[in-house]
DNA sequence: AACGCTATGTAACTATGATACAGACAGCCT
DNA sequence: AGGCTGTCTGTATCATAGTTACATAGCGTT
């Protein structure tokens, strides 16, 4: 499928690219589906490609050989991924792992023409700089969590992140908060069950109600 | 004291850099030398200079308000620092701390002129992105072992990479060990223990020998 | 209703983190 | 030498987190 010059345009990587690049794009790029759940990235693979969310989302993550997992950080609408780019323009393997969070449409880009076009755009590295320097606060911000931060103001954290208001619901199951938060699903189950004992959150099979947000902000 | 443009061609960052470059360089930068224990930068601080390490050490790392500390990595000679570059040309303020290992010899630049010369010359970009991809992993590795490793494994580690052989000696307190790795010096000391009762390690106030380089190989 | 799959609850144990304090060592001074 | 002082290390105790194993509960399918 013939990819869209406006979507080109609009997407803020290529905002200041001038018309000879934009025409370079659309004819050398294509947009691509994946399922919800599908593995992008592992680690140790070359990135064959590079890609630029277009909707939904994807989760990356490390993961040790005993399956213990941690997110570092999500790719969301119209951003790329950190990793990749410095796997493609520093020739390296992925040093993690990426799967889709939901169904995903993604710009996909072949690594070996980002390179070029990354080595000849000024105006793409000014992007790329921005963004990583972005992703690179949320992988910091991840490992300040992970090291400096109690389990208990963790869960109650990720949360408040996913519940605006008393009365949300997030539909979620321990095991797959152990992973965003890299720990064991027991210790989630048993943080919550304390959450619950207090009435902050009521809890079901695979979703979390908030019930009292100033309770888990004090945490 | 004027810079030497011999200095200035040997480094790896400015190989690439034409005449009127060098000469810009070694007209705008100033060799400056910080005693043992300096501290260069603080979270939360704007970065005036960049600097390359000329010899010497600079340790960077996070340190929660309780002074919990762990090291993200270290720089040494011909190397410079990956969060002060994002730091200077993404506008944002440091993210980290970091301190002088040892004595240390800089060549600093103002990062005003970093930047002028950044977005100006594609061969400092390159460099800088081969040069961020080497430290992104080192944080990455760090990760990975904050994680994923047991305090055990972690030490041995520490101790192997600190002596090559057998009878090797290291010179460092128990609580510098709890800072690299981000623990508490009382669990630094308990599996010091261990170790030593295992004959795989002789202590001694302030220093560390190493025994049986396989036990620890082992961890 | 019976089955099977997945999610959650519970228990017991180990590992790690935190705090407090005691004792040991090194350098220094007299 | 003896004593002082600051730092380093050892030990104990308790709290928190991670691991493993197994039991129970929810929910869709047959």
């Amino acid at each position: 499928m013939r990819v869209d010059i406006q979507l080109i345009k609009n997407l803020p990587m290529f905002a200041g690219a001038n018309a000879s690049l934009i025409e370079d794009i659309v004819s050398n790029t294509s947009i691509k589906t994946f399922p919800k759940g599908q593995e992008l990235a592992y680690e140790g693979m070359n990135s064959e490609w590079f890609f630029i969310v277009l909707s939904g989302s994807v989760r990356v993550y490390k993961m040790s050989d005993t399956g213990k997992e941690v997110t570092l950080f999500n790719i969301h609408e119209q951003q790329s991924c950190i990793l990749t780019i410095f796997s493609i323009l520093s020739q390296k393997s992925y040093p993690a792992f990426a799967s889709t969070q939901t169904e995903l449409t993604a710009l996909m880009i072949p690594s070996a023409l980002f390179k070029k076009w990354a080595d000849e755009h000024s105006i793409l590295r000014d992007y790329i700089f921005q963004s990583l320097s972005g992703r690179l606060t949320d992988i910091l911000n991840t490992f300040d969590q992970v090291i400096f931060q109690r389990m208990d103001s963790r869960i109650a954290r990720f949360i408040l992140e996913n519940c605006e208001n008393e009365g949300d619901t997030m539909n979620i199951t321990h095991e797959q908060i152990s992973h965003e938060l890299g720990t064991n699903r027991v210790v989630i189950s048993r943080i919550l069950e304390t959450f619950s004992a207090d009435s902050a959150i009521t809890l079901g099979r695979g979703h979390i109600t908030l019930q009292n947000k100033a309770y888990l902000q004090s945490k």
